[in-house]
DNA sequence: GCAATGACTGGAG
DNA sequence: CCTCCAGCCATTG
C-alpha cells in the first residue's frame, strides 16, 4: 500500500492505452521523467504480475514494435492473442504498423 | 551498503 | 545488414 513506487506510475500510464494502441518502454519511461531507463519499465511489467489491479503489459512492447515480453506472460500466445483480439495485427511476434498504432502517454493524456 | 539483475535503447563496429 | 557494448536507474538478495 502506499506503493508511491516507479512501478505504480507504469501501471497507471499502462493502463491508460486504449485498446487497439501499444506503446514502447522507452516512451512510459519518457512520459515518465526518466528516459533512458526503459529497462525499470520492463521490470515493472515484470512485476505487473503481483500488480493489482491487473496491468495490461500485451500493450507495451520494445521500441521496434517486438512483443519482447511475451515469454513473461502465461502462455507466449496470449499476448499476441490479446492485441488481436484488440485489433492489432501482430506478425512474426512483431506488432504491425506498429508506428501507427503508436500510442504516446503525453500525447493523448494532454488532451 | 554493495553487487547483481532486468519484458530496453541507441550508438558504434 | 547484423552484432556487440555501454548506459540507464530502481528493486532485490
Amino acid at each position: 500500500m502506499d506503493k508511491d513506487t516507479f512501478f505504480d506510475k507504469v501501471y497507471e500510464v499502462v493502463r491508460q492505452v486504449p485498446a487497439g494502441r501499444v506503446t514502447s518502454y522507452g516512451a512510459i519511461a519518457e512520459f515518465l521523467g526518466m528516459k533512458g531507463s526503459a529497462r525499470m519499465v520492463g521490470y515493472a511489467m515484470n512485476v505487473c504480475r503481483s500488480a493489482s489491479p491487473p496491468v495490461p503489459a500485451h500493450r507495451v512492447v520494445n521500441r521496434n514494435g517486438l512483443l519482447s515480453g511475451k515469454h513473461h506472460f502465461p502462455t507466449p500466445e496470449l499476448m499476441e492473442q490479446m492485441l488481436e483480439s484488440e485489433g492489432v495485427a501482430v506478425e512474426e511476434d512483431q506488432v504491425v504498423d506498429f508506428k501507427k498504432l503508436f500510442w504516446h502517454p503525453a500525447q493523448e493524456l494532454q488532451v
